[in-house]
DNA sequence: AGATGTGAATGAGTTCACAGCT
DNA sequence: AGCTGTGAACTCATTCACATCT
């Protein structure tokens, strides 16, 4: 049953954060036609997504959002604290340390490290930046169980073969290079230059039903 | 033949990087498996990837970079320079002004906007921060032809219309929302979080091959 | 010989359509 | 009647295997 595709697992997250819209809206009760319909989505694959993991809806009714709220929310494990470990501090980094989904429902940063000896010591909303070289007692002694690396990519995959050998859980990394991973601790590297390149070649058709 | 998928898309990205690696490296030729083995992705999917655009290799020897190069580089719009407005100038906006992958290879941030009077005025990286009230103008004047939302969620919908109305091709959405997109002005959203909640899940099963 | 380009085969993911419950 | 849950149909994507070219 850990069989569950990315993309299914992403919607999930989607799903929950509609929910989480609808409750302090006040709506008890939400069927799958109009869930789509209000979030631009697709109401069969919503009911499919959803069904993997057991019967949550009534028929004929539709799905109770306060406990199908709570149900996601343990399947994507957000019903347990996770502390976060930033390393490298620089502009992304530090937004990172500040971000707001980086320090809510489930997760929150709780250690920061840096390999630039100017910036070790320095406070970084309430955290001090910590040595590279103290990464593993970092993680131990907070208890992170994720870490966040946003590091050139010459570094990455030192800094993710330090975090894993301190036994973090998983890693998102921010630097634009494939990271080799070791197994039972999987890396999602989100590149964010390739969206940049993504939408500029779905703009490359300029002339094309374009008004006069 | 303008049917290419977001997949495919992103993979000529990551292909065209591994290309100017090797380049920097004075590789000259390559063979789909070598490119495969190096960078841990699949030999027949590269083949097939670029034979859609042409046929770009040389049977029994293998693909060129030089030549490969540019023609993924031209295909992703990246010959010409390209304009970026950053909406919204907060932590993560700030370090997006000064990403290294927004201002390299054919991006460029040129201009900078938020509502809040206290920042209006302030300089970012050699950049004004101008009213969100003058995006328009800011659009205009800067040619800028992408878009990128850093605002609160509440703020997006209307930020990209400011944006699609004052002639904008594409939008960058860092906003965990969904953009209702008008004809002709593609949104691509980015959740930070989501990816979070994915590796949460698959870190799911904590005690398997733990270090002592 | 050696590697590309490509149809055919397989696999993944989505949508359809309806049986079955409320 | 209304809406879920789900097998079947379909579409999209990846992998195989080989004919084709250098």
């Amino acid at each position: 049953m850990s069989g569950v595709s990315p993309l299914t697992l992403n919607r999930l997250s989607l799903y929950l954060r509609c929910l989480q819209e609808l409750g302090a809206e006040g709506v008890a009760r939400i069927s799958s036609t109009e869930l789509a319909e209000r979030f631009g989505l697709s109401a069969s694959q919503i009911r499919k997504d959803l069904a993997q993991f057991g019967e949550f809806g009534i028929r004929g009714v539709g799905y109770e959002i306060v406990p199908l709220r709570s149900r996601l929310r343990s399947l994507l494990g957000l019903d347990r604290e996770r502390g976060l470990v930033i390393v490298g501090v620089g502009s992304l980094g530090t937004a990172l340390v500040r971000f707001p989904g980086f320090n809510r429902d489930g997760y929150r940063v709780v250690g920061l490290a840096d390999s630039d000896p100017r910036l070790v010591g320095r406070m970084v909303d309430g955290k001090t930046v910590e040595p590279v070289a103290a990464l593993g007692a970092l993680v131990r002694r907070t208890g992170a169980t994720l870490g966040v690396l946003a590091v050139p990519s010459a570094a990455a995959q030192g800094a993710y073969e330090t975090l894993a050998a301190a036994g973090i859980g998983a890693v998102l990394n921010f630097a634009p290079t494939q990271i080799r991973a070791l197994p039972g601790v999987p890396v999602k590297t989100v590149d964010l230059r390739i969206h940049l390149e993504e939408l500029g070649f779905l703009m490359e058709r300029p002339r094309e039903g374009g008004r006069s």
